[in-house]
RNA sequence: GCCGGUUUAGCUCAGCUGGUAGAGCAACCGCCUUGUAAGCGGUAGGUCGGGGGUUCGAAUCCCUCAACCGGCACCA
């Protein structure tokens, strides 16, 4: 006899081996009829899975939050059944649930198509219909492999082989159609529902190896719900809205051009956002970093004695004299990284320990030649902005410098509203330089400051360890914030170097006068500066904070008896340090506010005869229509202290708490609460 | 780089089975002096991504290159 325990604290008595079906019939023929799926001390399980040992059960129902892997999983049998039926001939591999949904990949010669999904989905809803239960059935690896070669599922047969020796091969049927599967499953095709739609088709490679042949993958989101797909739907929608990209092109931010591939046209409103962000970050660092710039190109013998030229030649831009008769033919490498440029200035004049920590910033601009494939938008490209540095230091002093960079990067996105962040470790990769010695000590101090910021966080902070991703040259930290929207982004990045000096040779003269060799440290914290400022125009969705707002305020008149007040307007604006146009154009008032609200700008200050005779402005917040009157002097002087940066409200004015609506303090730095699109 | 798709006016898009291009918005010119998300009328604007081919004839069919989009792989 087995007991189980059930959610409510009972505790009964069954014969072991005893199915979880048989116990839920047991119980309730409505209980029964509702579940789709067990979870045996906390564990996803097949509802007719026999029941061995002393257990906490627990019944799953369809509107279970944890039923919705199972859905998704069951959805992506039946899409494989669906195209098997449609198109003979495909083989299927793997169809695993992902956020949001899942997907299966298939091989088949002619690749599908969007065009295909009706009728894809069409026969899904009909097996979908037929409610036909899934059973599980243990097969022999002989037979498994047998029947799967003799159906031409040769990609299966490979799957069959990974499984490790020990583990059940597991057989999951559908009525007459089965596929290789780890399980679990819910009782029957029709617990799926209605709530799922075919998304996109893609090339994905087997394995995700891209040396092994291309499937093509069918993408899915599956729901509970029609409400939660409708809901999921809108949210697509609302992310599309927010795309960089295109509010780069609506708000005149930046271009890119096929001459260009991967290269930033910046325009004035974009090169002043841009820039806004540069200034930011050079206060942040004014004290405890000195800001240096090393060339652009540099002779390519420099990227040998890096490492970078071994490394990641395929992915480097190198640059010649164009003159065919020059007498200078060398080659020069446009730098993908400031590094070893920081190196030379390190290593220009001798260095005490006294020295140390030096650290070197530079706002460098590096180019990479990504592949084709890789570029997207401010996200991705060849030629960007690194807020970079390298701290030069001795052992001892490691871990304070982690934990103090560690501080600035936590600050600093504290001050964009970012305040759900992942830090995540990344240990020695496969390739690297360096002995296994160094990477052990490495390791071990990176993951003593690693707990260190998880302690000083107060739990706040989550961590994990990212086995095998580290940098060539040394272990890593990365920094993943959260947007408005809850998409991560990896930005920041501290990484450990204890190859770089030695390569260089560079050195410090120490207490006893010995050479010794210092511990070099990488740290981003925007990371690309360029794509930094995409996920920043994706999290307020276009509509910034005032400091970073490229143009913060517009003047609109009314009618043109307003015009000269409506200079005068401006002029003091900009002379309170705002960014300010005019719009003194022949046109209706509605027209402006609509017109220069569709460009995001934040404040409209509307001027009419009233306004121009009393010496007013009527405000006009963007996303709002509440229009508030209010003397000049009194709102430049309310948009003057907003619109200072937030790393500028403590230091220069602590009685400014600028916005006086939706700001809350964490870690005692300002932040700004997400935007609303 | 790989798989699939897309590329027509500044922007968003139409153009069926091949018969030398069209709309809305924007721009420009007038009229309207206007009170918080589109006043009215007119004008101009395109080597249909580049190159090659098939054809009497190509935006339309084929080849090729490029850029972009969605994934995959990559990301020092």
């Amino acid at each position: 006899m087995i007991t189980l325990t059930f959610p409510d604290g009972a505790k009964r008595q069954y014969p072991a081996g005893t199915t979880g079906r048989a116990v839920v019939e047991g119980i309730a023929k409505s209980l029964a009829k509702r579940t789709v799926a067990m979870a045996l001390d906390g564990k996803l399980t097949d509802l007719d899975e026999a029941i061995a040992h002393d257990a906490q059960i627990e019944f799953i129902s369809r509107d279970d939050p944890r039923a919705l892997e199972l859905i998704r999983h069951d959805c992506a049998h039946v899409l494989a059944e669906a195209v098997q039926t449609l198109f003979p001939g495909t083989q299927v591999t793997i169809g695993p649930v992902i956020e949001n949904g899942f997907y299966y990949d298939f091989a088949r010669n002619e690749p599908f198509t969007p065009e295909d999904f009706p009728a894809i989905e069409a026969k899904m809803r009909e097996i979908i219909a037929r409610d036909k239960p899934f059973t599980k059935e243990v097969w022999s690896r002989e037979k498994a492999r047998q029947v799967f070669r003799e159906k031409g599922e040769h990609f299966k047969v490979e799957l069959v082989d990974a499984i490790p020796e020990g583990e059940d091969v597991k057989i999951y049927f559908q009525g007459d159609w089965f596929d290789l599967c780890r399980g679990p499953h819910m009782t029957s095709t029709g617990k799926i529902g209605n709530a799922f739609k075919l998304m996109k088709v893609a090339g994905a490679y087997w394995r995700g190896d891209a040396r092994n042949p291309m499937l093509t993958r069918i993408y899915g989101t599956a729901w509970a719900s029609e409400a939660d797909l409708d809901r999921y739907l809108k949210q697509l929608e609302e992310a599309e809205k927010r795309d960089h990209r295109r509010l780069g092109r609506e708000m005149d931010l930046f271009h890119f051009q096929e001459e260009g591939p991967g290269v930033v046209f910046w325009h004035p409103k974009g090169w002043t956002l841009f820039q806004e962000l540069v200034s930011y970050m050079r206060r942040r660092i004014r004290g405890d970093y000195q800001e240096v710039n090393a060339p652009q190109i540099l002779d390519k013998s420099l990227w040998e004695t890096s490492g970078h030229w071994d490394w990641y030649r395929e992915n480097m831009f190198a640059a010649q004299s164009a003159g065919d008769e020059a007498e200078d033919k060398r080659w020069f490498a446009l730098k993908p990284m400031n590094c070893p440029g920081h190196v030379q200035i390190f290593k220009h004049g001798l260095k005490s320990y006294r020295d140390l920590p030096l650290r070197l910033a530079e706002f460098g601009i590096v180019h990479r030649y990504e592949p084709s494939g890789a570029m997207h938008g401010l996200l991705r490209v060849r030629g960007f902005t690194q807020d970079d540095a390298h701290i030069f230091c001795t052992e001892e002093q490691l871990a304070d410098e982690c934990l103090k960079i560690n501080d600035l990067i936590l600050s600093t996105y504290a001050d964009f509203g970012f305040d759900e962040i992942v830090v995540k470790l990344s240990t020695r990769p496969e390739k690297r330089v360096g002995t296994d010695a160094m990477w052990d000590h490495a390791e071990d101090v990176m993951m003593h400051v690693l707990k260190e910021i998880e302690a000083r966080s107060g739990g706040r902070i989550k961590t994990a360890i990212n086995p095998g991703e580290g940098a060539f040259y040394g272990p890593k930290f990365e920094y993943v914030l959260r947007d408005a929207i809850g998409r991560d982004w990896q930005c920041g990045t501290t990484q450990v170097d204890f190859n770089l000096p030695e390569r260089f040779g560079a050195f410090y003269i120490d207490h006893d006068g010995a050479k010794k060799t210092p511990v070099m440290v990488h740290r981003a914290i925007c990371g690309s500066m360029e794509r930094f400022a995409g996920i920043l125009i994706e999290h307020y969705a276009g509509h910034f904070p005032l400091w970073l707002a490229p143009l913060q305020v517009m003047v609109c008149t009314i009618t043109s008896d307003a015009d000269d007040y409506a200079r005068e307007v401006a002029a003091k604006a900009g002379r309170a340090g705002l960014r300010v146009e005019a719009d003194l154009r022949n046109e209706k008032i509605t027209y402006k506010v609509r017109e220069h609200s569709l460009a995001k700008v934040p404040v409209l200050l509307v001027l009419g005869k009233r306004e121009a005779a009393e010496r007013t402005v009527n405000m006009r917040r963007l996303g709002s229509q509440e229009q508030r009157s209010l003397p000049l002097t009194e709102a430049l002087e309310l948009l003057r202290r907003e619109a200072v940066p937030p790393d500028l409200r403590k230091t220069i004015d602590p009685s400014n708490h600028g916005e006086p609506e939706r700001h809350l303090t964490l870690d005692g730095h300002h932040v700004v609460a997400s935007t609303v699109a």
